[in-house]
DNA sequence: CGCCCGAAAAGTGTATACATTACAGCATAC
DNA sequence: GTATGCTGTAATGTATACACTTTTCGGGCG
């Protein structure tokens, strides 16, 4: 305990006024008191990020939508001060555009950053299954197969959002999998940058070529067959980029009809 | 962040103590709407973050070194606003970790990161040696070819920081050839994150030894040779890693000293 | 009818105030 | 003599105040 002392007064729409002072719950506690369990810090800054991730990765946000910052700080009940933390964050992770004096907005990747990011996920991810047959177990191998089981499973229920989070996972899976924590960050943020290029160029790509992707890439890990899985895996990307709507034509429309002005570059 | 537009004219000497002079941005009353290029001013923030980070390369600032927020606002005459953003900025680049209700550190990376860090490195690397055989100009390889001139003049004279420099920024000249603006920001990050680690487990790797490498690889693009590029390029990072002192004991004991010895021999 | 100008409103950028927490130094107990 | 607890100081975490910029809106004027 110690740390979530924040109380349910969230209850209180309009709470800006009292002196909030109390329960700033800040960040995690955990001090050389030796190790407490405590995996939930949950700052409020965290919380925010993750709101915001979510929503964005979930379209309950889409790209070009103003993100107001007393707005934020009014839902979640804490000072503007927080609420920066917060969108800085997600700008390093270039899920949210900070423009000088204007605001925060939720980014709309550009045709080029799109390709740019498919093409350094085949460099990292081709290297990474070939590299991982030679180590991998057979009850990672059993993993995969449970985790492409799953997938089938929730694009035969058409459970959309469960579904498209299990097709990201499988790359996280196989990241974490490879035993390279600096690798798996890496790759974590590639990934949400892809969801919210898939949610902006809406992908024809059925969920079920992806899938069937996965299992072939798991059928060349089974063999140990680095060849085959490397080529499949640049093959996977490469089909997942294809089938988005990419043609500058579509996308210079696109930001043509919109009401944000987005023009170019990052 | 970083208010583009301020310029900090009102650095008056006593700024402290009281209403810190008034409007900070002396305001610039024309509406000189965009087509200003504007690209030197530089936030305070962003000076502040460059500042630290070329400190820490160049050995001016030691791993585990605590940054005072007043302090550095002191120095750079802003308030611990912007400090703390600088400092949140770095933390995402893992130059520095932020303990909660601590303070900030100069980061000091374990052997475990390392490792990771240029197995990473080696991943996204070989790929792009590998691929940037098929599209490389001649005009590129002579660019190449000077600047592996430049790193073997500024290792002749005995240049350390310029040779340091000279020597990362090959492989960033490597990732800007290959026109992909998202793995060069990638790879910069992984760079100042290997500057820090070799800072930290001081390599007996001679400069001489990484410049025949690249020469190497320069001479395997001009032929095209995918493949060799792809080995030499490996072999390369591996070599490197190879020669720092990672065997966990060393860290250990350097970590138990508190390696404050600066004996940097120049 | 549209356009430009101005003033109010909204929102961001930075500084500062205040509460809270960590840490060092000292005193005290055992 | 070592360990433990208390207290003061310094540093961090968050909220708020205020300046400046952008945006919006309405009226005068072409």
């Amino acid at each position: 305990m110690s740390s979530a002392r924040t109380p349910e007064n969230m209850s209180t729409p309009r709470a800006r006024a009292g002196r909030a002072a109390v329960g700033p719950a800040a960040a995690s506690p955990r001090r050389t008191r030796h190790a407490l369990p405590e995996l939930v810090p949950a700052g409020a800054t965290q919380r925010i990020v993750e709101s915001i991730t979510t929503a964005i990765i979930e379209r309950r946000l889409m790209p070009g939508t103003k993100l107001v910052e007393q707005r934020i700080a009014d839902i979640f009940d804490v000072s503007r001060t927080i609420v920066r933390q917060a969108l800085n964050q997600l700008s390093r992770d270039r899920l949210v555009t900070l423009e000088p004096a204007r605001g925060a907005f939720v980014s709309s990747p550009t045709v080029e950053e799109a390709r740019q990011v498919f093409e350094v996920r085949a460099l990292l991810e081709t290297n990474l299954v070939r590299q991982l047959c030679a180590r991998i177990t057979d009850t990672q191998v059993t993993q995969l197969r449970t985790h492409v089981r799953d997938e089938s499973e929730a694009i035969r229920r058409t459970d959309v959002s469960g579904r498209t989070r299990l097709l990201a996972d499988f790359h996280m899976v196989l990241a974490r999998m490879f035993g390279n924590e600096v690798l798996a960050q890496l790759l974590a943020d590639l990934l949400s940058r892809s969801s919210l290029i898939a949610l902006m160029y809406q992908s024809s790509h059925s969920a079920g070529h992806s899938q069937d992707d996965h299992v072939q890439i798991v059928d060349a890990l089974e063999r140990r067959d680095a060849r085959a899985a490397a080529k499949l895996m640049e093959q996977h990307i490469a089909s997942v980029e294809r089938n988005l709507r990419l043609d500058p034509r579509a996308s210079n429309l696109a930001a043509a009809l919109r009401p944000l002005d987005d023009g170019d570059s990052r």
